[in-house]
DNA sequence: CATGAATGAGGTTTCATTCAT
DNA sequence: CATGAATGAAACCTCATTCAT
């Protein structure tokens, strides 16, 4: 008697679930090795497919590097939507304060989440590098900036460039830190600190 | 007539110049394009070599990488001389805001040098990365911490690290923006601004 | 009119009968030329294949070679199953005789299969020489000797060993004459006159 | 004071010395590694000098294969001048065997001096193990054919043939024998049972 | 004569990608 | 849709050999 050999794998899956299965397999393996450490071959694996059906799902490496990686964070660093508007009218110290924590906050959160993403796409080379940073990067840090400049009431608009780019820089140290030291990344401790060093100085 | 052939290209270099050739473009190359997506043919172009003669120098593009990338690293990255036992004998609020400056100036100064090289290694893969955080990154910023520890009187270590992590991510946020946006950084303002954040908040 | 195109070779395989077909080639290239002489390209193209395919069914080249060469060395070099007990058993000297001229025929069959496995496997490096004496050849002269030992009714196992080493020389030197001089080999002939040698010396 | 360095190899030799010590370095790593698996490099380093001395003697790898293996070995295999006329006329059964017993120590020195250029020109590859079988070998086989014709009053050329192949095979298992056994080889003793062997059969 | 420096040619192996089923 | 088989292109690296000193 032959039995039927059955592979363990998955097949014939809904197409959309198939791809997002691929692309968060190739998210995986873009984060650990780069885009040009990766290999299809480990993409495949990961995603419990053969190499050729990535791409049935993607023309080329690069592509499933976009999906994977750039789309994703070009989605995520948009989301910190900034109350400079609100701040601005916010009265008190203590509310403005507050306002303040709440937006870092976001920003943290945020960068806690892009963190892999940023690195993998931002320092894969540099041509990309500077394409990320002049389309993606560099038009929230003026938002910020902008959002700043009404907060904090900065007229000089190259200064609160730098106000941003310090929110950035405050950030993204400290989730590096947390990231390569694998700890755990307590957000609301992050924000507070970020937030008084920002407002006063270090304590 | 027929003339002599004569390449154009430098031959018969004594070793450590062509050593030193082959390193910088190496480091030119490996910038540009990172550790993965550098090729040894485009290094030897950059250095006016062929690849065999690569070869000669090192015995394979990981030597070589590590010889322009992560030696040159750890050379820049321990330079900048702390000097929290000046800081905390300071008497004066004034001459202790100029010694911190000047203490961040180094940083930034450090910073501006070891960018390239620093996201190259750092962010060529996870592996390599968390290598080169714990061995090389952590270890100076702990050094920071405790400067700041003393210069600054904190008692909390934990925040003192928080501290000497501000110091990096602020200088590297202002570094990678003049990076990308191809400006000259200003090292003088950018440490006063740092400095004054440092000490003071947002103005 | 265009005709679509159609390569003359033999395309998608079944694994073992391209496997197989691989091997084969191999064996042709590897004994034509030796482990260090033979080409990938060389048995790529014996085999019409590509370079890349050889390296779907085995790592290394090395691999190859002990795919093609050493492993049916290994098997064709065992087979001669010496019936040094019967022989003993064997009462008149017509019927010792006989017994032992079929053993040689065995064994000069095997010497025509395993020749140029043999000269490939054995004499392309000293170490790699040295390995196959004493993991293949030499236990099957020391089994051969203790069915001499017995046969020929020997005490001395040195002498044993010489017989069984004379066997092996005898049938070495004829099959390798026949090989170079490109003659077809008469097994019957040949193992009528070593055992005519052995047993008798020179007519 | 800058002390001249002196390196420690020997310069300037007479050109016969360097040569013959290139020659006998070349000859070791062959014999090691076989004609393919030699390197340039190696045989230079066995030698102790560089790889470009190596061109001011020899124009070619081969060149130099030829004149560490092959012609040694064309001139260490014509050594055993056979005395089969002697042979003839030396009337007594005893002085028969002891002239062949002469005879066949010579065989045995020849092929122990031999043997290890033999198997390296000889296995090499297929085409040059051709060549030199046809034109080293062979007519030495053929003289000692003769030699055995007239000695053992053999008339059939074709058996007389075989009879010298044989003691070929003989003398080379004996000697390949102890060659990977890494066994001294008592030529006396191998001799005697050659002799016996060939004169009467196993004992 | 001998060497240090360099290279042309080519080796094995890898990898993204395609084709036929 | 998914795969097994195969490949073109090119990667890293080696090696015999040459050239200028």
């Amino acid at each position: 008697m032959v039995t039927k050999k059955t592979k363990n794998i998955t097949r014939r899956l809904p197409p959309a679930e198939r791809k997002q299965q691929i692309v968060e397999a190739a998210r995986r393996v873009f984060i650990r090795m780069g885009l040009n450490g990766a290999r299809t071959k480990d993409i495949a694996e990961e995603a419990s497919v053969t190499e050729p059906t990535l791409y049935i799902y993607f023309n080329t490496k690069q592509d499933l590097f976009d999906a994977a990686i750039v789309e994703p964070l070009q989605k995520l660093i948009k989301l910190p939507k900034m109350k400079g508007v609100d701040y601005a009218e916010a009265p008190s110290a203590k509310e403005k304060r507050e306002i303040c924590r709440t937006a870092i906050k976001e920003i943290v959160t945020s960068m806690a989440d892009v963190y892999p993403l940023l690195i993998t796409a931002q320092f894969s080379d540099q041509e990309s590098g500077t394409a990320i940073y002049n389309h993606n990067i560099y038009p929230i840090l003026k938002e910020i900036g902008k959002a700043a400049s009404v907060g904090f009431d900065i007229p000089d608009s190259d200064y609160a460039e730098f106000v941003a780019l310090s929110t950035f820089g405050l950030s993204f140290s400290i989730v590096m830190h947390h990231h390569y030291m694998n700890l755990p990344l307590d957000i609301d401790k992050a924000s507070d600190r970020i937030t008084g060093l920002l407002l006063d100085g270090v304590a």
